[in-house]
DNA sequence: GAGTAATATGACCGGGTGGTCATGTTGGGG
DNA sequence: CCCCAACATGACCACCCGGTCATATTACTC
């Protein structure tokens, strides 16, 4: 796991080791990422990247530990008013993951690379605990919705958060990594752009493609 | 690229050299694929390898290649009847990526690997095929759905793009890889249940969430 | 300032990689 | 039957990896 020397550590000093970890893992996955790159970019010997992690996994660990932390942060703390109705509540969560890719892109860039890596240890867990934080969000989010008549009740939970998450996630693929963009220019637009495309596709989730 | 000595081998042999291959890459993506493993499976030598393809790059190349080909084929098969409304077309897509990860689930995940994996020589265009031939099939067909009348007039075909594409491509996940299942369990279901999940999301994206 | 425990260092190890090439094998035309 | 070009082979190369460990440096107590 995490050493007590490592936590111990100098604060820029452990800055900068972080640092150099989500870097080097957001570029090249668990596996390819190199220690040797890690230790030279945060300037230690790995000697002591190797008193501070037992191994490549504590510290991919430590990692992406850090990132499920950053992103229950994110959204819990930009869902804070609960008197607005469940569109503007998804809406929330657009711009939490929105101002998340921003903020720390090569974190969101950890996490997709953990996405389709083989080998990585423990992925299925890790991704869990992504997925069952959103779960835990978004399920209550569509009972709740449900129960004020605010949603259909022909459409199970589990369809409704399969498309929210769907539709979030692609948008911020699209958002982060240009190359991935199916069509919109997400990276390219100013703010104001973007929101007019957020509410685009919550306009289409409310009332569908079919001409009223 | 590919030599004549290649194109000219034993079809069986020929056969061999691409399932190793492509079960190779699916398994580990582009860098961490081992043309060890390659020959050893396809029980060539090293020295053959390289009399068939350039290098590592030019293999890669090949299989992304025959990768494209059979989408393309397997969209446009499925494809056929051209007096159907909309989401009806937009329905048999999804089910031509449903029978294309049932016949080839290890190109599939070649697809996969590709997205994220960083040095892929040449990704941004690989990908840029696949998205061109996405964008020049769903964009006349939304297009007509427009001019019909069939889908409203207010969200630009590219959002309506985005959004089919996000939907399908995350289904198609989930239903290839059960741990990337956000609740639908798809790679556990049977083609009945799959259809009633196809036509649920089908049946939000006309009509909406909200309760009419 | 001596002694000691904590920490830092980087040469080194076994192993795997993509790629090369001298050598061996094969098969069809003269 | 021989010859030669086409093809097959796998030992070998330089390189990089994760991980180890003997040694050097630092920091703190008395």
């Amino acid at each position: 796991m995490v050493s007590q020397t490592f936590i111990n550590l100098d604060k820029e000093k452990k800055k900068a080791v972080v640092h150099s970890a989500v870097r080097e893992f957001a570029r090249l996955g668990y596996q390819r990422a190199s220690l040797n790159t890690i230790v030279r970019d945060a300037s230690i010997s790995k000697g002591s990247l190797y008193q501070y992690f037992q191994n490549k996994e504590a510290l991919f660990n430590y990692i992406f530990e850090q990132f499920v932390l950053l992103v229950k942060r994110s959204v819990q703390g930009a869902a804070d008013n609960t008197s607005q109705d469940f569109f503007a509540k998804v809406r929330q969560v657009f711009w939490a993951g929105i101002h998340f890719v921003d903020y720390y892109p090569e974190y969101f860039q950890v996490y997709l690379k953990v996405l389709f890596e083989a080998n990585v240890p423990g992925r299925e867990s890790l991704l869990a605990r992504v997925h069952l934080f959103s779960t835990e969000y978004f399920g209550p989010l569509c009972s709740d919705a449900r129960k004020t008549g605010e949603i259909r009740h022909d459409i199970p939970v589990k369809t409704v958060i399969f498309m929210i998450d769907a539709l979030i996630n692609s948008f911020l693929q699209g958002y982060a990594l240009s190359y991935l963009d199916s069509g919109l220019r997400l990276a390219q637009r100013d703010k104001k752009d973007i929101s007019v495309q957020v509410d685009m596709v919550l306009e289409v989730l409310k009332k569908g493609l079919v001409k009223e």
